[in-house]
DNA sequence: ATGAAAGCGCTAACAG
DNA sequence: CTGTTAGCGCTTTCAT
């Protein structure tokens, strides 16, 4: 019951001129009267023709779709997802989903994607940044690779979240609340996400004005609930004795762990600990009392990021040399953090 | 910097046979003599060579793709597309994705999607069943198509979840629990899990031998955190009376609407008000008291909706004769509902 | 400015 | 059993 599709030579017949001339009415390559171009999309309208991307994409080897490698898992995965698709969906590009897990190779993942999909282009957040040596790909291959929010040897930012001037922010606010016991977890320092962070906890103090001598902490785990049940747990007999006094998640995983955390020993925010988070989601303003976040235009950065790598694709003397997007964040106070009386 | 690829020919060259010969070894197809398809397969290696796709697909009209309808920003979507995947990747598919909301015509976007993307299948759960003509599609594209949990007049369902042995399980856990008036919140009956939970509901009340004397109520609503919000104002007066001593949400957007009116009016759970709700995700469980819910093998579902697409796939003649996959679900009893002591 | 023709890499039909 | 060839639908070069 297949409909036998039109194919260029039907539209040529029908307007009576070579299937050249079609193809480069279509394309507005080369010179073409003006009237045998009207001609051409008369027929192409009455045939209902629309040209075959499978045969276009063995002549051009472009081949309109890209492909995702991020952990779907992540509660900002789907309105970064659809950042990209809707800029895709502006150019004609499609996007073939990968995901990719806590600990996998994406690597080998990437070179299996490749073996068998035909991609013009690739963006990656992947759950690690060193060992992974991807600049081979992109040179052996010829395609572009962008990252979101890692730093990765070789491969081009496309976007960066300011994770300084978030954490930054927030710290301060924590500050000047009273705190002082500061207890920052936030995953591995194979993160940019960690780095960046830390120095913006760091700079916060200074900003301030107010010397941390030692109550404050950073606290490096693994980028998971279970990291952060681990940290938590370590965390509670200063919680006890209240040398920390507000806790700083840097992820969701990490916030869940905590949140168990303080359920199972039947802790209360924000009268026995504050709690700050990265990322507003469902969550955290369902919780009770709602939870203090970091905020970041999640549809932004897959909107950026989309139009940085389709520009790479288009531009391939350009590839590396675009600054990437610096995402803004937004610090939003709900009812998780407390007042400390400072004695 | 783009590496040439190595093509059927230069392994023809190479093995010192035709390309047809390289061909049927690769394919398996017709007759070949083990020691030749040896001495392909060596030059095969040797050359590192890698069929490719896009030429074979313009041959052979296929393309080893399908794509996903879906609303990404559902909670059950991660682990669905996962096992989507999980299937597809031990066939050589690939998945696109194409998110579609809450009331976009998903009509248009398949017809979009199909005009530039050349796909073998696909896979939807639209937001509504009723005015959507895909059999049209279905029948001149000659493309399978599966839902998920939906009942499209044309098109096959890949999977049912159970709802209707699910929510008759957790209502009669509520009449066991001293229970009558319970409010199904449910959607629209535009959709199946409307309709087989209705019936489940209904069904509880006989098989526990229980007369529903009006107090139970089946509410539809909208299938969003409105929607839930609505519906649970409109309830509140029966709520504080006591009329209303349950609340069972169909659906995650729902309950957190639920939720959003529990905590706004100072109700707590299940003192107030037992809840019971559709869909484990992280929230059910860090929610304090965390919630008695309704689970589905998300994974599973996923697996099996993608084996029968490609089953359709390969078998066409089969199409619309698979029986749909039954998804058992599980009922967890965990702390929001209380008992009620009946006068 | 435009028609004819080559060829992208592959599969399948056709000879042998 | 295997080599040769046609052709999938398109873009692009080459004449005209």
């Amino acid at each position: 019951m297949k409909k036998n599709k039109v194919t260029i030579k039907d539209v040529a017949k029908h307007a009576g001129v070579g299937i050249g001339t079609v193809s480069r009415a279509i394309n507005g390559s080369g010179e073409i009267n003006a009237e045998t171009k009207l001609k051409v999309f008369k027929s192409i309208q009455d045939l209902g023709y629309t040209p075959n991307r499978i045969a276009r994409s063995m002549r051009t080897k472009q081949y309109k779709q890209i492909a995702l490698f991020v952990n779907i898992s992540n509660v900002a995965f789907t309105q970064i997802a659809n950042g990209i698709s809707q800029y895709l969906d502006t150019v004609g590009y499609s996007v073939s989903l990968c995901n990719v897990g806590d600990d996998e190779d994406v690597r080998v993942k990437i070179l299996a994607a490749l073996e068998n999909q035909h991609l013009d282009g690739i963006i990656i957040a992947p759950p690690r940044e060193d060992n992974l040596n991807l600049s081979e790909i992109v040179n052996q291959m010829g395609i572009p690779i962008v990252t979101m929010d890692r730093d990765i040897p070789g491969i081009p930012a496309g976007v960066y979240t300011d994770y300084f001037t978030s954490v930054n922010k927030a710290v301060q606010y924590l500050l000047s609340l009273g705190h002082r016991g500061i207890a920052l977890i936030g995953g591995s320092h194979t993160r940019r996400q960690f780095r960046k962070s830390k120095e913006g906890y760091e700079q916060a103090f200074i900003d301030s004005g107010i010397e941390n001598t030692g109550e404050g902490i950073i606290i490096e785990s693994d980028l998971s609930s279970q990291g952060g049940k681990k940290a938590m747990n370590d965390l509670l007999p200063k919680i006890r004795n209240g040398t920390i006094t507000a806790i700083f998640s840097l992820n969701h995983y990490i916030f869940h762990g905590v949140l168990q955390v303080i359920r199972d020993n039947h802790l209360r925010y924000p009268e026995d600990i504050s709690i700050i988070t990265f990322e507003d989601y469902e969550l955290t303003h369902l919780l009770d009392p709602p939870v203090t976040v970091i905020r970041r235009p999640l549809n932004d950065i897959g909107y950026s990021v989309a139009q940085i790598l389709i520009r790479y694709i288009n531009e391939p003397e350009l590839y590396g040399k675009i600054e990437p997007f610096r995402i803004p964040t937004e610090f939003i106070i709900r009812e998780s953090c407390g007042f400390l009386k400072r004695q």
